[in-house]
Order: C-alpha cells, then sequence, then structure tokens
DNA sequence: GGTGCATCCTTACC
DNA sequence: ACAGGTAAGGATGCACC
C-alpha cells in the first residue's frame, strides 16, 4: 500500500533489542496513520591523518568484535563502512559503525580506544532527529509512504493493535513528495484545556474542574456544584469519574494537537498527580500510554500520537521580544494579540464559595480554553514554519530554546557538506568555557542630549549576521596560526585568522538570509500569516545564529568568531559614520547597527541617494537601508554627569508615530504615573517641538500627588523576583514585599512579579524598604518618595534640555501656594 | 551618623 | 544553563571620617 502522509508526533521503540521509529500523521483524507520504521543507528570513528588503508581494514575488523551485553540486551556492531567525509570542513577518513542499539552508542564509543582513531562522533545525538536527517522523513511536509499495512499483525508485539489509528503502516520506502499535495494546507485539529484547582501546589488539593475547547467543542467537566444551568457544563460523581470523562473526551476529539498554557509545569502534571491519587489511568495516548515527563529545566509532558504544546513555552522563546505585555501570562498575552482577555474572577477557597461563584468559575475556566485555543490557532503557522524549516518535531519545537533551533538546522543541513556533527560540549568543558572572559560587544556611540529637528535613521539588515557571512567568520575557519592569504582580525592584544575558504556555518548562514529576503518579498506581496510565519522564522534564525557561536552550550562553539564579528562591527559603523559626517550631515547617534543622522539642509531624496552610495560600497552581503524618516527626537543627559544617556531615546516620524527607547516609560519596574506622565511629556514636546504645555501638565502632576489625588494603582511598583528571596545579597524593596507575601501564606515563586508601594511612615526611616507596603495594606502613599524618586527623575532629564530645572518648578510652586495663604 | 563609592539588582537596547 | 555584550539607574552595603 502506498499513501501520502504528514508527520507529526515521533517516537522511538524497541522490539527484540533493535531501534524502532512509529511516527503519527494524517493521510491526504485526514486519516490518522501511523507509521512503523525500522532504524540502523550508527556513529562515526574518525581516523588519524595519514592512516593507511590497510590499518583502516585491520581497525574495521577489531571494530567489527564489539559486543555490549547489559541486563536488557546484547549490542553488536553489525557492520562497518570506511567513508571519506568531512569535519569542520577539513576530509577525514571515518568508519561508519552500524549498530544493534543506538542507547549502547556511549558504551561502544567508549571501546574505540585504538591508537588510529583521533575522535569518535554522532553518538550524543538524539535518536528521533538522526533518524530525520537519515529517511529525510521531515515534520509537517508531505511525503509518499509505501509499505505492508499492519492489521492485528503480532509483529513488534502486535504493536498495531494497541494503536489507535485508521491505519498502520510498516515502512518499506519513504519518498519526498513530488506531486501537487506537497503545498496542500494541513488544518491540524488543535484540542485546548485549562484546569482549575483549589491548592496550586501540584496534586496537593483536588481537580475541580476541566474545561476543554476544540473547533466545535466546549466543556468544562466538574464534579462540583451540580446540577448546573450553564449547557456546556458536565458533571460527575467524583474528581475520578471526571478525569476519566476528560480522557474519553480527548479520545473522541481525536485531536492532533493538546494545547495548554503553562500546562507543562501546571495542567499536565497535576492531572497525572490526580488521577495516581484516584488510580486511574490518564491514557491520553492513541496507544493508551500515559503522558510521559522529560526531566528538565521545565518538565515536557509527552504524549504519544497527540503533540501537547505548552504555549506559553513557545510564545516566550519565538515571540516574546514582539510583545508589548509585561509579563508572558495568558491575560496580558491573549489581551494584547487576540484583544481579548480572561474573565474576571476572585479565586477564594472553593468551599466558601456560593452557587453565583461557581457559574463564574465555570465561565472563567472555559475562556482560559477559549484563548489558549485562538491563540494556539494564531501560533501554527508559527510553529508550523519553524518545524518544516528546522526539520525538528512540533513538540521540540514548541519547546527548544534559539540556541537548539540553530543547532538542530546546522545538524540537518550538514548532510549538503558531507560533515560529521561536532560533540556536545560536556560538563566539564562548559565549566571551563563560561569561564572565559568576556569579549568586547557592540560599539555604541555617545550622543549629545538635545531636542533634534529633521532626522533619518538607517540601519543594517542581519548586521552580525551578514558580517559572518561576509568574512567567513565560524569554527571550521578558525585558525589555530597566522597562514597566508587568511584574515587577520585584532581582537584587543590578540590577534585571530580565519580561513578564506568558505565554510559550512556561513554558507548556512547565507541561505538562511537569502531565504528570509525571498520569504519577505514573498509576504510584502501576499501578505498573510503564513507569508509572514515563514519570513519571521528565517530571521529568528539569522539573528540567533550570531549568538550561538558565543554561547557555551553550543556544538559549534567559536568566542573568536563571536570576537571577530563584533570588532568588524565596530569598525565597519565607524567608517560608515566618518563618511556620512564628510557630506554636511551629521550623526547624531548609533547603536550596533543603526545610524541616526541629521539632514540639515538635505532633502529627504538626497538622504537616499546617500544610502545607494554607501551601500555601493559595502562588501558581501552586506546592507544598509532606511529605516525612517523623523520630525523631531530628544536624546537627554546620563542622571549623573552632563553626557547624553546611551540607549535611551525617543523619535516621531512624520506621521506622528512616536519610538520610545529605554525611557523609564517603557520599563516596567516603574509606577504607572511616572511612566504615563513621561510618555506624555514626551509626546507633547516631539509633537509642538517645546516644552510649554509639558511643562503645565508636570506642574498639575505634582499638584495632584500632593493633594493625594492619585489612584492608588497608578503607584504600585512591580519587580520580578529572579531568584529565592534567601538567596539575596542586597535586601531590596521587592525583596521585602515579597517576604511579607511569604508570611500572609500569599504564593511566593521565582519569576514573580512583586507588586508592592512606598507608604508614609509613622517614624523617620532611612530606608526605602522599611516603607514597603502591600497593594492591599492600609496606609498612605508616601508623597516625598514619589516625587523625588518617580515623578522628578522621570521628567527631569527631559525638561533639562530646555534649561528648566524641573526641582525648582517642583518646590516654587510649593512656595507659591504658600504665598497664597 | 553622614558621605561617597562599590556592588547588587533589574530592566532595557540591539 | 539553555544566544551575546552594552548600558542606565535605583537601593543597599560599607569604609571612612
Amino acid at each position: 500500500m502506498e499513501i501520502s502522509f504528514i508527520p507529526l508526533d515521533y517516537d522511538s521503540f524497541d522490539w527484540q533489542g533493535r531501534n524502532y521509529v512509529k511516527i503519527v500523521g494524517r493521510d491526504e483524507k485526514g486519516k490518522r496513520v501511523c507509521i512503523i520504521d525500522c532504524f540502523q543507528p550508527y556513529l562515526w570513528a574518525m581516523l588519524k591523518e595519514g592512516t593507511s588503508e590497510k590499518k583502516a581494514e585491520d581497525l574495521r575488523k577489531k571494530i567489527e568484535k564489539i559486543k555490549i551485553e547489559t541486563s536488557l540486551r546484547t549490542t553488536n556492531v553489525e557492520k562497518t563502512e570506511l567513508c571519506e567525509k568531512n569535519f569542520l570542513g577539513k576530509p577525514v577518513k571515518a568508519i561508519k559503525i552500524f549498530i544493534t542499539n543506538y542507547k549502547d552508542a556511549h558504551p561502544v564509543a567508549d571501546n574505540l580506544d585504538f591508537p588510529e582513531i583521533e575522535a569518535r562522533r554522532e553518538y550524543d545525538l538524539n535518536i528521533i532527529t538522526k533518524y530525520i536527517a537519515e529517511k529525510r522523513m521531515v515534520p509537517l511536509k508531505w511525503c509518499r509512504v509505501s509499505g505492508e499495512v499492519l492489521n492485528n499483525s503480532s509483529e513488534f508485539g502486535g504493536i498495531d493493535s494497541a494503536i489507535d489509528a485508521d491505519l498502520c503502516i510498516k515502512a518499506e520506502k519513504i519518498e519526498e513528495c513530488k506531486d501537487e499535495i506537497i503545498d496542500k494546507r494541513f488544518e491540524p485539529k488543535i484540542l485546548a484545556f485549562d484546569i482549575e484547582a483549589d491548592e496550586l501546589e501540584i496534586g496537593k488539593g483536588e481537580i475541580l474542574m476541566i474545561s476543554l475547547v476544540g473547533k466545535n467543542l466546549k466543556k468544562v467537566l466538574t464534579w462540583k456544584k451540580c446540577p448546573h444551568r450553564l449547557n456546556y457544563v458536565e458533571c460527575f460523581k467524583d474528581e475520578a469519574d471526571m478525569l476519566e470523562a476528560f480522557v474519553n473526551y480527548v479520545k473522541k476529539e481525536n485531536p492532533d494537537m493538546l494545547i495548554g498554557y503553562f500546562s507543562d509545569g501546571f495542567d499536565l502534571p497535576y492531572l497525572k498527580a490526580r488521577a495516581e491519587k484516584n488510580k486511574v489511568r490518564l491514557s491520553l495516548g492513541i496507544d493508551n500510554s500515559q503522558p510521559s515527563f522529560a526531566r528538565g529545566r521545565i518538565p515536557s509532558g509527552k504524549i504519544f500520537g497527540i503533540v501537547h504544546v505548552d504555549l506559553f513555552r513557545f510564545i516566550e522563546t519565538a515571540y516574546s521580544q514582539y510583545l508589548q505585555s509585561e509579563t508572558l501570562g495568558l491575560n496580558e498575552v491573549a489581551s494584547e494579540l487576540l484583544g481579548e482577555g480572561k474573565r474576571e474572577f476572585e479565586h477564594k477557597s472553593s468551599k466558601q464559595m456560593k452557587q453565583e461563584e461557581w457559574q463564574e468559575y465555570f465561565e472563567y475556566n472555559l475562556q482560559d480554553s477559549v484563548l489558549t485555543y485562538k491563540l494556539a490557532e494564531k501560533f501554527w503557522p508559527d510553529m508550523l514554519e519553524f518545524s518544516k524549516i528546522v526539520q525538528e518535531p512540533l513538540f521540540e519545537i514548541a519547546r527548544d530554546s534559539m540556541s537548539q533551533m540553530v543547532e538542530n538546522y546546522i545538524i540537518h543541513n550538514l548532510h549538503k557538506f558531507s560533515e560529521i556533527a561536532e560533540k556536545r560540549p560536556l560538563h566539564d568543558e562548559i565549566e571551563k568555557r563560561r569561564e572565559r572572559e568576556k569579549y568586547e560587544g557592540a560599539f555604541v556611540f555617545q550622543p549629545q542630549a538635545a531636542l533634534y529637528e529633521n532626522l533619518a535613521v538607517f540601519d543594517f539588515t542581519s548586521y552580525w549576521p551578514s558580517i559572518i557571512v561576509t568574512y567567513n567568520l565560524s569554527l571550521s575557519s578558525f585558525l589555530k596560526n597566522r597562514e597566508k592569504d587568511a584574515l587577520e582580525v585584532s581582537l584587543g592584544s590578540k590577534k585571530a585568522y580565519f580561513s578564506k575558504k568558505p565554510a559550512f556555518f556561513p554558507l548556512m548562514l547565507k541561505e538562511v538570509i537569502e531565504l528570509r529576503k525571498k520569504y519577505k518579498q514573498e509576504y510584502k506581496k501576499d501578505k498573510n500569516p503564513l507569508t509572514f510565519a515563514r519570513s519571521n522564522a528565517y530571521k529568528l534564525l539569522a539573528n540567533a545564529s550570531y549568538g550561538y557561536q558565543g554561547f557555551f552550550g553550543a556544538r559549534y562553539y567559536c568566542p573568536e568568531a563571536s570576537a571577530a564579528t563584533t570588532a568588524i562591527s565596530r569598525d565597519f559603523i565607524k567608517k560608515i559614520i566618518g563618511t556620512i559626517n564628510q557630506d554636511s550631515y551629521e550623526v547624531i547617534y548609533s547603536d550596533t547597527d543603526s545610524i541616526a543622522l541629521k539632514l540639515n539642509r538635505h532633502a529627504k531624496q538626497e538622504a537616499l541617494s546617500l544610502l545607494e552610495k554607501l551601500n555601493s560600497g559595502l562588501p558581501g552581503i552586506m546592507e544598509l537601508e532606511l529605516e525612517d524618516f523623523y520630525k523631531r527626537g530628544i536624546w537627554v543627559t546620563k542622571r549623573t554627569g552632563e553626557f547624553g544617556a546611551k540607549k535611551k531615546y525617543a523619535l516621531i516620524n512624520h506621521e506622528s508615530k512616536l519610538k520610545i527607547r529605554g525611557f523609564e516609560t517603557v520599563r516596567r519596574d516603574w509606577c504607572t504615573l511616572a511612566r504615563d506622565l513621561q510618555n506624555k511629556v514626551l509626546h507633547k514636546i516631539l509633537q509642538e517641538g517645546n516644552e510649554k504645555s509639558a511643562l503645565e501638565l508636570v506642574k498639575k502632576t505634582i499638584k495632584d500627588l500632593k493633594e493625594r489625588n492619585i489612584d492608588k494603582k497608578d503607584i504600585m511598583i512591580r519587580t520580578q523576583l529572579k531568584k529565592s528571596i534567601a538567596e539575596y545579597r542586597a535586601i531590596t524593596p521587592h525583596v521585602i514585599a515579597a517576604q511579607k507575601m511569604k508570611e500572609k501564606g500569599l504564593p511566593v515563586d521565582i519569576g514573580m512579579l512583586i507588586e508592592y508601594f512606598i507608604a508614609e511612615t509613622r517614624e523617620k526611616k532611612a530606608l526605602v524598604r522599611e516603607k514597603v507596603k502591600l497593594p492591599d495594606e492600609k496606609g498612605e502613599y508616601n508623597i516625598k518618595y514619589y516625587l523625588e524618586h518617580q515623578i522628578i527623575p522621570a521628567v527631569e532629564n527631559i525638561f533639562n534640555v530646555f534649561n528648566i530645572n524641573i526641582k525648582e518648578v517642583a518646590d516654587g510652586k510649593q512656595q507659591k501656594k504658600l504665598g497664597e495663604f
């Protein structure tokens, strides 16, 4: 039988000591298919330079005798092949060692201690990664699979009868799709879920309700307060019954993906814990297996055949940089992206809840799943594109960090270069790498504080990646010693040399940048979420590639390449700044890859010609583009000293759109009062070109503050708790607030935003932390603190640009007021 | 007990 | 531990007088 197949979920299993892979996906009619495929694992032994054919042949014979016996199985070297490969760009002779079971790859590698062997590789790759790379069965890409249909077969111990799929096939041939189906849209069946429990600690309380939302499904399952008027609420006799019903609903819905928000860390482990407590099987997998949890910073809950995605984790790595939200909670993220937030609901112990409150609780629970479902629909194109581009399964894509994405992209493209993969650094190596000295980073121009008019901003497209590509900076091109025709880069007092022979990392990156360019054009022609997601995925990959080479956990770690990248970037941008200044323009600011300049007497058109001229002189794939023209811009001095502050400015373009960077307005650890005021002040000044009406606003705000007319929510300060309370060496206000919360029995976790305000105290207290109060504590806000530590600092430097001393204004007002009496 | 610098800490920019 | 360095700025810690 032959079918078209789109792979979604991958898993490996052993049968009679050998490795097999089972892949769950859909055929073109939407039927669920499970493909079983054998996998012949292997690793590499690279030979020392100059090893003779004869010695290599002798070695093969010795290697073929290696046998690993464990209580579980016996792993043999099944066969070996002598191959010509590349490693870090250099040709090597390597023996490909096929083994019975990949789980024993490490012990086999340990047995390869022959003098002819230089290094052993590829025993530390994930087996699924290796399978995908080997068989080219790329996630979310249609392929043709032919093979034998398993129907209550005894093969693999009757595995097919345990799997709830429409079709189970033992693969014989897998080919890339060449017909029209390759472009066929695939819409996954999504099921969102969310639970509510009395206690936040996993498994401590009972699960009160579970909501489920699919395309045509809206349900809240509960065993509390029944019967109920709400038609979507379904009641069960106890928690165990509800849990069983949950499993049955998932099975009936038959989704491709089960999606939650924080579900890796909360919902799924909670369900598991309560199922155990109630002695109910949580057989969510399509083979009735229970979710398994892979260890890690956050455990990852895997369900066989249904891709479990914790949407929070994907948003955190792939999308948080685009969000304005100050936290990545469901409410804020959904409000920003969907224009719809969570239901308001005041949590209290379920024992004290009245009938109407239960109704609100059910509505609240359902809404969480509704939002999760909608967000999943929104992010589906992004997960799809990342999965296709990086060639890793959705489960991994939804959880991998950007460095892992870059690394997986590399690994899945190594075959184009006949490269053997470098090993992952071990613990000791990581420790060593982390101790290395920092290298110098980007150049930041020292600005002059002023209000400027008529500006242009240029910036380099993918600046650092374009330098890596243009100058061939990578681990394989890095030279230990000077060679002729090599590129020499000065790194402080040292020098680094790079070969000019194009290396695979820059070549892959070049392709990523080119594809990004191509898909960006495509997006401009046809704006839709899919074209955007594709272009964006390439952009993020390119941007993360620079950091990857300097990251201590990277297989292709090369801090010299990172240092060279930034060194070249500094020289380059300084040179460009010099050229611009020669032309009676004036560069007023620059940070890393961007340049802000005053047009002076030049027209916009002339600035565009200048840009063209600059571009014609750029090497390789480097490219400078216009970011925008601006009507005005303001730079302020640092709080200490007369110099202009870096990374702090505000611009207004000709469509009156504001761009604010670094100011307190955009900092979440300042109170709303100060942030809003500063934002309005910047707005007025940039819009009007002078400070007059802005000054009036400040005076009014100060008056309101002194008369205690400020709303309490506007003076709350929010600061993130980055570690546990005990770990803090300096006891800052937010640590005190966290301590107070703990004493009250409120949950305090690492990563939480701690909210507090500074209150008046009876006795004079020196430290701010002695005046900290929690939002619901009684007490008046401290006028002096909010004036001197929030409002004035937020606007002081802005008015300094106009030679106005805002402190005097604040005091003057008071004097005037005194005079009125 | 105040001053001033160092250090810790968070958050931003690119 | 889960991309990098650069930078601002608040609050506390601590030596010093």
